[in-house]
DNA sequence: CTTAAATCGATAAAAAAATATCGATAATAA
DNA sequence: TTATTATCGATATTTTTTTATCGATTTAAG
């Protein structure tokens, strides 16, 4: 199979923020928004919002705004996050229990039902309220409970064998903080986080800011 | 002050995975590498290996490869994470908590020396190595300590707050965990990390394949 | 009813990023 | 030495993303 591509990536990295506001502001018992003050609230132009919410296939009134609640409704329904995916984790070190901690995944579709991990003092405790489990069962009970996605937080050089396991497993869908691009096949996906990247840019953003301002003087 | 623009984004991103696999190699007296070695391993295309690597200044030698050092060397120079950013951290919950944890830090040249927090419960504990400090102590202690960075691990609807009080203390440059994108003067960076479009993109991916595989059949 | 202000969305232009082509350089083997 | 293979990096092309332009629709005020 080829690899999926995923136009408007940008975008799409956008729609949860969109999701958290238009959500503050149902609650807040708003109905109509405009580009305008959507666009003061992600501090980007209102040709950016206006496409971004046009992927979702809403249509807005002109003179008038989106509907908040339809809104909402497209961005979850583009995202398939009306429907539950469920999730094994493995590495309940710190990153692993921070994720399996916040409570916003629920909101967007994800839930985490089981852990594992290769230390033996974590090892039959539980994180958050999820078992871990030996890491030596994780093909086995991924595959009992049927689970599609994984989430991987191991270091790097032990990412690619835990990679392996879940696809022996069954898993189809990888979600990999380690600091390595993992080698899968065809039919399944991933998608990789790098923290450290963000850190890169901010870094760079840092250095060339201080080069503007020495050229400013 | 204009807004700092940093070309080649998805460049600087990739730059901290090949540093991590250069470290090994030379950990591994490895001291030559070529183009198809590291396409291989970052499942990239040979162009954007050169590519990458050309915008850290480095001249790689027809015939042969790289210099493993001179390549490392010329990362961490780019990055400028040969010296180190001290910074504090807003928010020790689990995500806060994590980072802290997070050792490969240092490697990236930064240092958080302390942690803020609102919950009585954890003001006076340490986290990690790190004293935890009653959030109205944020900007004093930021501006006695000299730190210019911040990182915030808070739910979205204080992060602004936290944002402001940052500024308030002298911080010119925020690492952003919260979903929300935040309002600050021109001269502060702000580098935002936004997990939860990780997520978005790989829900788009599985449900972009599901259709895939429809048509196919 | 007419006019003005606000807003959407289609189309077009500009900028950035990914991908391809190809000549030049160096190591190795005949 | 010469031929072959491996590799780099400059240039060009294509694709994607961002930004701009402008007509059409709606509300509200005169």
């Amino acid at each position: 199979m080829a690899k999926v591509k995923v136009p408007k990536l940008p975008t799409v990295r956008r729609l949860p923020t969109y999701l958290y506001k238009l959500s503050e502001m149902r609650k807040a018992g708003v109905e109509i928004v405009a580009t305008p003050e959507l666009a003061r609230y992600m501090n980007l132009g209102e040709i950016v919002i206006r496409k971004d919410l046009a992927l979702t296939g809403v249509s807005g009134q002109p003179g008038v705004g989106y509907k908040v609640r339809e809104l909402i409704d497209a961005i979850k329904r583009y995202l398939n996050w009306n429907n539950v995916s469920e999730a094994v984790l493995v590495g309940a070190g710190a990153l692993g229990s921070a994720l399996m901690g916040y409570e916003g995944f629920e909101e967007y579709g994800l839930r985490i039902i089981a852990a594992f991990d290769a230390d033996p003092m974590k090892i039959g405790t539980e994180v958050r309220g999820r078992s871990v489990f030996d890491i030596d069962r994780l093909e086995e009970l991924t595959r009992r409970l049927q689970v599609r996605m994984g989430i991987i937080c191991v270091p790097a050089d032990q990412a690619q064998d835990i990679a392996d396991r879940m696809v022996a497993g069954g898993i189809k869908a990888i979600w990999n903080f380690a600091n390595v691009s993992l080698k899968v096949p065809d039919d399944v996906i991933v998608q990789r986080e790098v923290i450290a990247g963000g850190l890169a840019v901010l870094s760079v953003k840092m250095s060339r800011k201080l080069v503007e301002e020495d050229a400013q003087d």
